[in-house]
DNA sequence: GTCTATATGAAGATAGAC
DNA sequence: GTCTATCTTCATATAGAC
């Protein structure tokens, strides 16, 4: 599990696996960019309407690409959600491994942990939704990720915060709903932003914005289970 | 206006004028049994498969009557969804107004809080997703909520923290985003158990789950906002 | 590889009998 | 008020020309 997250030019991924049928030989440029802006389109139109809302004519209008195009390169509309969120998924994977290390000092692993995950809600909330769209509808087509890949990771930081506690540098706080709360806190800042927007009375969310929600979470977490001079 | 849905302003539309059709006396017994069936297989169908992937029919069949009865009853998909919307929004209003008031103690009236916002994730966990899912994806069905309603509620339990912070009892916290906070980690509780049941290896949340979320969330929000012997 | 045209089925909504 | 049968529209998906 490489910590392959550049923070700077973290834009969209690979999409390498996307071999559209059986017998296509060398996936070519024009290939990778047909396929890169379908994604793109994907990735706008699912999230804002969801995947039952979703068409795929709004999918090809945004791609500036013909219909039949989409079937062509993924096959249905739900393997190209699938593919979809293979994508976002490698997004998800690395933070913690980079942040969330017994080396560390805890105020340090969390803050950055929390910086890193709110910048992800800023540079990608459109992949935010769409990953919290499907654990809504009961999390189906990742079961396999939640359940595996997830997990194992879940497991891992719990040793951490177990070194951590060991060493009376952290309370005696669970993991899991930990995570969860760290989860849930910064990925609001993309997924409900439509309610922070109205209650703010603001057109988007901005800087001061952002750098209050990091004041704002990384005071409850640092002061909630970080032990100071540990 | 009531009698006639244009189809234009029909946007949330009030549920308890359960009168779908000009004529319509006495809306009896049969009538508001009829009702409240529809809305809660609605309920539970568009929790299930958003907005967009929930259909009429499974609806009607989940609420075991012909699929006829539900237009006529609430007019079109879009009419039931903005009636269940309006029944779910009740549920969101009351919990701050009873807990967040100056004359608690901050750490009484939080722990209160969290613990009422708790109780419906678990209780409701189907009307969290659906207001979930209309967050997710733009919030059209209940802007006005959220511009009127929603906002001079955050405004009135600022004016709350601001006398507690005024007192001495309370840090100095961004009232919108601790909210935004609260509101996050307690309803995830009910819109991503999906993901939380996988990582705890269970198959749904218990007793013992909610306890430890209740224990993790006060844990982090007391020990972040409130002061001790304030 | 790419696109026009179209098949096929499903979904929202309604007509009209009872 | 209630339900059977059906209309219309639109979505996914494909056939087949280029």
């Amino acid at each position: 599990m490489a910590s392959e997250r550049n923070g700077e030019s973290g834009r969209v991924t690979d999409l390498t696996t996307t071999a559209p049928k059986p017998g296509l030989a060398q996936p070519g440029a024009p290939h990778r960019q047909s396929t890169q802006k379908i994604l793109e389109a994907a990735e706008q139109v699912f999230a804002e309407h969801g995947y039952g809302g979703a068409t795929m004519a709004a999918i090809a209008r945004a791609a500036g690409l013909p219909k039949p195009n989409l079937h062509y390169y993924f096959g249905s509309k739900d393997a190209l959600y699938a593919a979809l969120l293979e994508n976002i998924l490698s997004l998800w994977l690395d933070d913690a491994d980079l942040w969330l290390i017994a080396e560390r000092d805890p105020a340090t692993a969390l803050s950055g942990y929390i910086r890193a995950k709110l910048a992800w809600a800023r540079e990608r909330p459109e992949a935010s939704r769409i990953f919290a769209g499907e654990l809504l509808t009961g999390a189906r087509h990742i079961d396999a990720y939640l359940r595996g890949d997830l997990r194992a990771r879940v497991a891992r930081i719990d040793t951490v915060f177990a070194t951590w506690r060991a060493q009376g540098r952290m309370r005696p706080v669970d993991t899991r709903h930990l995570l969860f709360c760290l989860w849930s806190m910064t990925q609001s800042y993309a997924d409900f932003s439509a309610q922070m927007v109205r209650v703010l009375e603001t057109d988007a969310l901005e800087d001061a914005d952002f750098a209050a929600a990091e004041a704002t979470i990384s005071a409850l977490v640092l002061r909630g289970v970080v032990i100071d001079g540990g």
